[in-house]
DNA sequence: TTGCAAATACGAAAACTATCGTAGATATTT
DNA sequence: AAATATCTACGATAGTTTTCGTATTTGCAA
C-alpha cells in the first residue's frame, strides 16, 4: 500500500490539476492566487518537488511545461480518510459517517445516494 | 470559527488525553511508547507547546503536572472533516461517506448504526 | 540577430515541527 | 541531611515545508 501523503500546499495544487486537467505552472498559480497570496516561483518550486516525488508528471517538449496529476483524487481521498479515521475517529467508520452527516447537512439527493449505496449490504 | 489545527504529534497526544482523561506527561508518554519510539522530553516539550497554544490546560499545583485536553474529540473530528471535505472531496459529503464505507469495510453493526441514523431523514 | 519577456532551475532563507541533551527544581529514600 | 530519582524548563539541533531571490534558458518580436 503505497502511502500517498501530499503536503498541504501540494494538495492545493492537486486540486487544481484534478479540476482543470493538465495545466501549466502559470495556470495553476493564477488559480491559487484567487484564494491566496504567494509568489509564482513558490508554486513552480512546489510543482517541481511534486514531480521529483512522482505526485505529478510533466510534458517538457515545449518551453512551457504542462503538469498532470499522477495520483488520482480517489487515492488521495482514501489516504486522507485513512489518516483521520486513525487519528480522530479511533478506527470507527460509523462515527465518521455520522459526524459527517451531522455537521455537514447533506442534501436530499446525497442522502438518497447513501441509502442506495447501503442497500447492497441488505442481505448480509 | 476558531480553526483547530493540531499537528500530527499533537493529535497523538490528544488521543491519549481523550481516552484516558487528564494525565501526566509520564502517563501520556508510556501510552505513546507502545506504538512508537521516542524520548520522554520530546513528549514533555510537545505538551508544553500545546499548553502555550491552548490545546491543553494543566494543573501545576503538584510537582507533577496534570494535563487535560482543551479541545474536544468532536471539535477535532469536525475540523478534520471540514478540511478533507474542502481539499479532497470538493464539498461532497456523499462522496466522503461512500468512499469511507467502500474502502474501510464497516462491520454489520456499523452499517446498522448508519442505517438507523439515516432513518431520521425518512420523511423529507 | 539582438533584445525583451516569460519560463525554468537553483539555492538559500524563513517558518514550522520534532527530537533530545542538559540544567535546575522538587520530592523521596536512606 | 545527603544521595537519589523524577520532574519541569530551556535551548539547541535536525528535519520538513514553504517561500522567494537570482541566474539561466528559451522563444518571440523588433
Amino acid at each position: 500500500m503505497s502511502d500517498i501523503k501530499p503536503t498541504e500546499s501540494e494538495l492545493e495544487i492537486l486540486q487544481v490539476l484534478w479540476e482543470k486537467g493538465p495545466s501549466t505552472v502559470r495556470e495553476v498559480h493564477e488559480e491559487l492566487s484567487k484564494n491566496k497570496e504567494s509568489g509564482y516561483t513558490t508554486t513552480l518550486k512546489i510543482m517541481q518537488i511534486m514531480h521529483e516525488k512522482g505526485l505529478v508528471s510533466r510534458n517538457t517538449s515545449a518551453k512551457t511545461h504542462v503538469y498532470s496529476a499522477e495520483v488520482s483524487k480517489q487515492q488521495a481521498q482514501k489516504s486522507a480518510l485513512n489518516k483521520i479515521i486513525d487519528t480522530v475517529f479511533t478506527g470507527s467508520t460509523a462515527d465518521l459517517v455520522i459526524q459527517a452527516l451531522g455537521s455537514h447537512r447533506a442534501s436530499k439527493d446525497e442522502i438518497d445516494a447513501i441509502k442506495d449505496y447501503l442497500k447492497q449490504f441488505e442481505n448480509k
